[in-house]
DNA sequence: GTTTTATTTATTGCACACAATCTAATTTTG
DNA sequence: CAAAATTAGATTGTGTGCAATAAATAAAAC
């Protein structure tokens, strides 16, 4: 009776939790990064390129799990921006290799500080936050599997 | 050397989990909702409505952390499929209600075997899910509360 | 070497998501 | 009761996210 609900209501959804956590990540990051003058995904996006500069729009999409019509005017913006460079890639025309400018290299120590903040803010010890994290990573592969696999079938 | 990281990677972060597991979550029910002509977000709104019909667009926002300048055209598109009823509440004439048609009822019906499709893709025992269920929507709150008290404070 | 096929990026259109602003209606205050 | 403050929605503008399409280039097949 506790187990075998019909109809689950909203809060038992897993879907919903993780919804709605990714919303209260947005409201925690966005004065941070305001600072910055970044928005979130703009903000992964600099993640990956101070993890390994001048690599493909492509690469930076299969990281991120985004595709190039959200890629290419968050690109963009960073290029007005004047973090990163685009160029396309003279060996192989079709790709478009972003770099970092000195000034996009330089706003990594600016953001340095914001693990820490977004740590407080989530207020639980480091060890727990790292098992959520694999538990989450692994929930995300499987349902990225399943879609893989059957898209649609019940 | 294993911890005390200066600058975390991608993959360290808990909020870059949280964010490319909502995705996943959205390929999976992506083709789904599309046989009820429904997005996620339009489902979470019928979520709402199949607890409690009859609701201020005020209530919707308050249990899927939306406001107004998301939900007023949301519904306002299910309004379009049939599905809801938007009417000026008469005893306060700011409230917009929101009801459901006999359409938008029926179709609880309809999306009745989504849980179980969801439960398949995410490949884990019941218990488990519960479990991440209530961390993640821990994590939340706390994050909401540090975004209410201290917003964009270090 | 030319035709076919596949790959990579860009573009367009639709649907969120949220800040900021506006309007109308209600409640509170004096 | 009248003025001020609050509240509920709507509107506008910016920025994702993704499907579908197009365009350009490279690789493969013949």
């Amino acid at each position: 009776m506790a187990t075998k609900q019909r109809r689950p209501k909203l809060d038992d959804h897993l879907c919903f939790a993780i919804y709605a956590a990714g919303h209260a990540f947005n409201r925690v990051y966005k004065p941070l990064l305001a600072r910055l003058g970044l928005t979130y995904p703009q903000y992964l996006a600099m993640l990956v390129l101070w993890e390994e500069e001048d690599v493909p729009l492509k690469v930076i999409g299969e990281r991120l799990g985004l595709d190039s019509g959200t890629l290419t005017p968050l690109l963009k913006r960073l290029e007005k921006l004047g973090l990163v460079t685009r160029t396309r890639d003279a060996a192989d025309e079709r790709q478009v290799r972003i770099g970092l400018t000195a000034e996009g290299r330089a706003l990594q120590d600016k953001a340095a500080d914001i693990p820490t903040a977004l740590g407080c803010a989530m207020g639980r010890p480091l060890p727990d936050i790292a098992r959520l994290r694999q538990e989450i990573a692994a929930l995300r592969d499987a349902l990225n599997a399943a879609a893989e696999a059957r898209p649609g079938e019940s």
